[in-house]
DNA sequence: CTGAAAGCGCTTACAG
DNA sequence: CTGAAAGCGCTTACAG
């Protein structure tokens, strides 16, 4: 392809400036006067200027590449952290580069020599469940590459991360289903070992406590994020003598095995029994009925992460909080009046 | 992050040669005496080196950029070409720029024209439905950009396509359940609009004749790959006097819905009645009983396409048919001996 | 706050 | 078959 493009140049002599100014706008420097600054942001966007990634990496110190690192279970969700995180990149004259991990035998991950070396990060992307991995934040670490965890288990303080409140978004659907009228909600607990089944189990519980609503131990049943467990557990609530008129799963592919469970008795969601998920996955839109959920904020999660890292800044606040959101569909309704 | 790496300069000293002909070496090109070649081959191979992508595409007359354009109606599908592409890319230091494209409400597409101007692309990857949009063949086909579509309907010979073979695979699911033993075997249809549903259908009716078991029509019921529109298709086929034993949906969506409706009759699902989807995405492996389907190579369908596109070679073969795989999961087996 | 010079690591086009 | 020169479009480091 031919190279007739706008170049620094171009939008130096537009604006009655020399090159290094413009160079200095575009890396957001603050020695520049506003005048001058807004002359050349006019230049810019009259000729829709767009740097060329090649020389400002060849020439600069900085690579202009970001790692994403995975080891991923769940792919929609990795589906939208790449999309995040690719996106961000191409606004902004960054490459992306991706890298998958195995997990070895031992639960330990091995690292891969090459993406360190070689590819000179400006600094790396972790999601869950890497970003928990020690071997894995140690090696980027020592490596002295920057990174950001997203939806870390645990919080400690030499990395930024950026995450969501799930305490808060389970006691805020929990709250929906008390709304509607549910007194008697069954809660479906996610996988022990991560660290957000805990905090949703919080908020559906301080949802109860504030509505003056006794938890009922026989109403909370172990699940494991899987469709299956989702399924067997509510065969164990509708077994009960008294059993729940709602149902929050704690992921969307539990209550989807809950639905089929319930219709599987011969009774209609919502009509006779609510269910509520969490994650808003594609199969929560897919099924009939469509999901009421809590939408994650999983893309924004990694916009925000390849931000934060490509403008290294120690002043930032290393704790991101992003906003969920409760989507609401057709699988919650009111109590039957009986 | 420091730049202390081997360049084209250290393998040339080790080599004895100019640096030209080293870069002669890294391009591929003939005219490089094969003693020289190999001196050249064992320098890089002992120094390691990897030559700078940045300084590559500064220079040189490709760009080492790849585009993949899509709309996005399904994120598994989008998921497994954009791992697919970036791999392919990242490992021959190309980069990907990925961009989404909005459907007016006239069904037509408006092209960013910055993807085409600025981004000096070597070539774009473009997966369905997008691949089918004659304005975006036709505004990439004039601005000289290289093009490979995915699993393209129409097959017209300006452009090279990367597909696999839906008939064949629809056939060959189709004898699985007759070689079951299966007779009465319903068929779900995919959506009218879509040129694999067809392809899809074809296959099923061929696999039918040629084991000389008659097609009942009233075993065919019109679907929309939708969850939704399987679970209703399947409803009729269970109230037909003499129901099928086995019920083949033409995508993993609908062959979900078909489970839930079987179900939800109080039948068990592979006992009484087999359900075969197709595509395998993550639905089919999340549910209970997991689904027996037809794995699309879509990851490699995006390797492929990248690749024809970083090596253009006129003798090269425009029409690349890749191979399924049929995934035997639980949901269907024999049928009921009555 | 602004600019002139040098150079990042390659490839192109030309010369032999 | 091989090489010396020029230059891709930026940023760095230095000077004012």
């Amino acid at each position: 392809m031919k190279k007739d493009n706008i170049t620094i140049q171009d939008v130096a002599r537009h604006a009655g400036v020399s090159m290094m100014t413009v160079s200095r706008v575009m890396g957001k420097k603050t020695n520049v006067k506003e005048t001058t600054r807004r002359k050349i942001l006019a230049a810019i966007e009259q000729l829709q200027y767009q740097p060329n990634v090649a020389a400002r990496s060849l020439a600069g110190s900085r690579s202009y590449f970001l790692g994403l690192v995975y080891d991923n279970p769940n792919e929609a969700y990795l589906s939208q952290i790449l999309m995040g995180a690719l996106h961000k990149c191409t606004d902004r004259g960054y490459n992306l580069v991706i890298s998958s991990f195995e997990r070895a035998a031992d639960g330990s991950y091995k690292i891969d020599d090459a993406l360190i070396n070689r590819a000179k990060l400006d600094g790396v992307i972790i999601p869950p469940p890497l970003c928990d991995s020690p071997e894995i934040l140690r090696r980027l670490t020592d490596a002295d590459i920057p990174m950001v965890r997203i939806a870390p288990q645990t919080l400690p303080d030499y990395s930024a991360f950026v995450r969501m409140d799930d305490r808060r978004a389970a006691h805020e659907i929990t709250e929906f289903l008390i709304n509607l009228g549910h007194r008697k909600i069954g809660f479906i607990t996610g996988h022990p070992d991560h660290g957000a089944s805990k905090l949703r189990y919080e908020g559906m519980k301080k949802a109860l406590e504030d509505k003056g609503i006794p938890l009922r131990q026989d109403y909370i049943q172990q699940g494991y994020f899987s469709y299956k467990s989702g399924a067997d557990c509510t065969e164990n609530l509708l077994e009960l003598e008294d059993p729940p008129t709602a149902i929050f799963a704690s992921s969307d592919d539990m209550a989807a095995g809950a639905i089929s469970t319930v219709h599987r008795h011969g009774l209609s969601v919502p009509d006779d029994i609510s269910v509520v998920g969490f994650d808003d996955v594609p199969l929560a839109s897919a099924i009939w009925p469509g999901l009421t959920t809590i939408r994650q904020p999983i893309m924004a999660m990694a916009e925000r992460a390849a931000e934060f890292l490509m403008y290294p800044d120690p002043e930032k606040e290393k704790d991101n909080i992003l906003d969920y959101k409760l989507i609401i569909r057709e699988s919650a309704a009111p109590p039957h009046t009986s």
